[in-house]
DNA sequence: TTTTTACGTCAACCATGTTGACATATTTCC
DNA sequence: GGAAATATGTCAACATGGTTGACGTAAAAA
């Protein structure tokens, strides 16, 4: 739609670079939340819930108000998801024993086989786009993405550290 | 919250990696429709408005049903927001003489305005990361990016020719 | 003992997506 | 020329997931 190609003042190339990136990241996440999407609805559920079990299924015994920093929404729209996925019994709810008015919460068996249901899909767009790209590419990608990041939510990606190469994908199964 | 230090073995490796991929993914597009969706708010509009407003900023006299195929929304949804735009003076909409049926979309000069301070923010996040991360790894961000989007749209992104490299930010203003 | 923290809950409201049905103008096809 | 397809719009009902505001309880910290 727009004419990539006919460019010679850096100015404009710069803004359309970034024009580009901005239309990447929506049309990526788009795609990306699409496929869960639809198995979340066959079980009543919605992109809401899928937050909630992948982060709690990702941070065991994380706490009400952790979660909450994560998603950045209210305590009550998080209740709402929440109590549904305790009831349905995909979230287990135990009383921190230390710290009693925390509650951590963690997948259940059941939570667990739909959080890898649900996550399959995104798992294997991100494999077949790293694959496809690059390990030098992944590498770019995750310095840019980090970037766009809040500073305060970058320091959860480690920029991998070069002493420590990633797997060059020689063979085994990608 | 995950160590990503102690690992050895590459499968668990290949697992983590994936999962970070989904993870930047969501953190960078939770910040970066953050800055915009608190401007749309002062003016009774949301994220829905400035999707439209911008890919018909970026696509000026497209069709309705072009824009329903980039937003993959039904034209009901699409409808609601688009005729506030239009009614509000934001988005300019003219008969196709070629084919009278379709109407062609525009922004009005208060809509390339919004689009413009709308998007200052997205833009000016853009190019801080691409700056600290460096050419090569934009160039990597790009690839991968364009390699999570589905087929049909990856089309509307070429991956930057080796022939005409990106300029390397010298001096001239980021 | 007062205050703060962690969590929960009720209620109302808003934004934005959905489905389904129906309408109108225009173009295309046979 | 008439039928069918296309482009657009509209009404209505509903679901999801966000918001604010108010209020309440238990536990820990000051």
């Amino acid at each position: 739609m727009v004419d990539v190609k006919s460019m010679a003042n850096p100015l404009f190339l710069r803004e359309e670079e970034l024009r580009q990136g901005i239309e990447m990241l929506f049309f990526a996440y788009r795609d990306f939340t699409g496929e869960p999407d639809a198995i979340l609805g066959e079980l009543g559920l919605g992109r809401a819930h899928h937050r909630v079990i992948y982060f709690v299924g990702r941070n065991p015994e994380i706490t009400v108000t952790d979660l909450l920093k994560i998603l950045k929404i209210t305590k009550q729209s998080l209740s709402r998801v929440l109590s549904q996925l305790v009831s349905e019994g995909y979230i287990n709810q135990e009383t921190d024993q230390a710290d009693r008015r925390k509650k951590l919460l963690t997948l259940t068996e059941k939570g667990v086989d739909l959080e890898r249901s649900l996550t399959a899909n995104q798992r294997a767009r991100i494999a077949r786009a790293y694959r496809a790209a690059g390990a030098e590419a992944v590498q770019g990608f995750r310095e840019v993405l980090r970037g766009i990041i809040d500073p305060a939510d970058q320091e959860r990606f480690e920029i991998a550290s070069p002493t420590m190469p990633v797997p060059r994908r020689s063979k085994g199964r990608g």
